[in-house]
DNA sequence: AGCGTAGCGGAACAGAACGCTCCGCTCCGC
DNA sequence: GCGGAGCGGAGCGTTCTGTTCCGCTACGCT
């Protein structure tokens, strides 16, 4: 393999390592992991992202956009809110989103990111309020379970089990006389609160 | 306040932070995060527990032993094997129980815990059994199933959401004709499996 | 009232863990 | 045959954390 297929199979190789490795075992997981993770040397990993943090936010920011890149083609190709949904949601327990949860509020966020999760938020408030417009989502959820239950899902250790799980929590989703869901629903903040810009992470207490 | 109480209110008080910060943070949280969150300091913390893997196996024993109470008083109180599962279920995210899940594999289990253990895989088993004769439980779904899901429940962050999100669960599993759930069902070696004992902690990787 | 001590908080220590750098090596491509 | 792009991983300095230790407080007995 020459060496420029080499270096591109490595970028593949450790971002999905990253966004594993965090997902799994959260925002201190030592860099080593990660390269050991990817099959990759510490120069290797260090060439790509500069620092941890740099590495954090390319999580981040390519994580987001290949999910909301997910949702639009769901939204285009489906042919009902439901089945958007559905497959939006097991296509984030796929590509592991939950390495969003756990990385959220570990490092300073940027605008940047802001500006993605707003777009990320129209769409899948698009595929919600499809949903719901049909009658297909119970009515007592909003936009932020929807991802609040994404994020644990994904954030789930890997296994067979992920999908089996989202299963069930779908059917929940879908139930629709079986009484109203208690306490406040969330609401987007729930979800903006967690990546307040910050000059330094937030302990751990 | 005499000296003795305040040496009880802070035994409890130790033991609900470690509980919380372990469910919140993972095994590697810090002992000082435990005892800024009891209130209390290093002294009074490590006077209870000589080290911070004996109060990781007290909190794992002392959760096992509550919830299986809970489970006792379900079987016991409720008219029948739904409500015995609910209040259970529901009972068992106010304990926590989703801190035994951040602790497994972290640190050497004993016999008397694989012992706890196995009686409460009984208790469980008898619930869920219950249920699914009753008709009210989905067929599809193990004791496991159950385990597992509290588990991460219960490992939810603190918040309003953790019972939101348990009872949208609890519909998907009772929901009756939905279709069978995907992938291969989780048996009770998918949760004690966790436990295998080990000289030193697993890797992080 | 005075004192012994149980219980407390937190500073300090030693060692482990981790982010990051650096360097010698491999082997592609000319 | 050679230059250098790309690689792996040992090592450095720092930070973090488990644990100890000590001085202090104030309850309760005499």
């Amino acid at each position: 393999m020459s060496r420029r297929a080499e270096a591109d199979r490595n970028d593949e190789a450790v971002f999905l390592a990253a966004r594993d490795v965090f997902a799994d075992v959260g925002a201190d997981a030592p860099m080593s992991a990660i390269a050991a993770r990817a099959g990759v040397g510490m120069g290797s990993l260090y060439r790509r992202y500069p620092s941890k943090v740099d590495l954090m936010r390319a999580v981040c920011t390519t994580s987001m956009e290949r999910s909301m890149a997910e949702a639009d083609r769901a939204l285009a190709e489906e042919p009902d809110g439901w089945s958007a949904l559905t497959r939006y949601m097991r296509r984030c327990v796929d590509l592991r989103v939950g390495s969003l949860a756990r990385l959220a509020g570990m490092f300073p966020a940027t605008a940047e990111m802001f500006a993605l999760a707003e777009r990320g938020q129209k769409v899948i408030d698009e595929i919600t309020g499809r949903a719901k417009a049909e009658g297909t989502l119970r009515a007592d959820v909003t936009s932020a379970d929807i991802v609040l239950t994404i994020s644990e899902m994904s954030a789930l250790p890997a296994g067979p089990y992920r999908h089996r799980w989202l299963a069930l929590v779908l059917d929940g989703l879908r139930a629709p006389g079986a009484g109203i869901l208690p306490g406040p629903a969330p609401d987007w903040s729930s979800v903006r609160d967690r990546w307040v810009y910050q000059e330094s992470p937030v302990s751990r207490s």
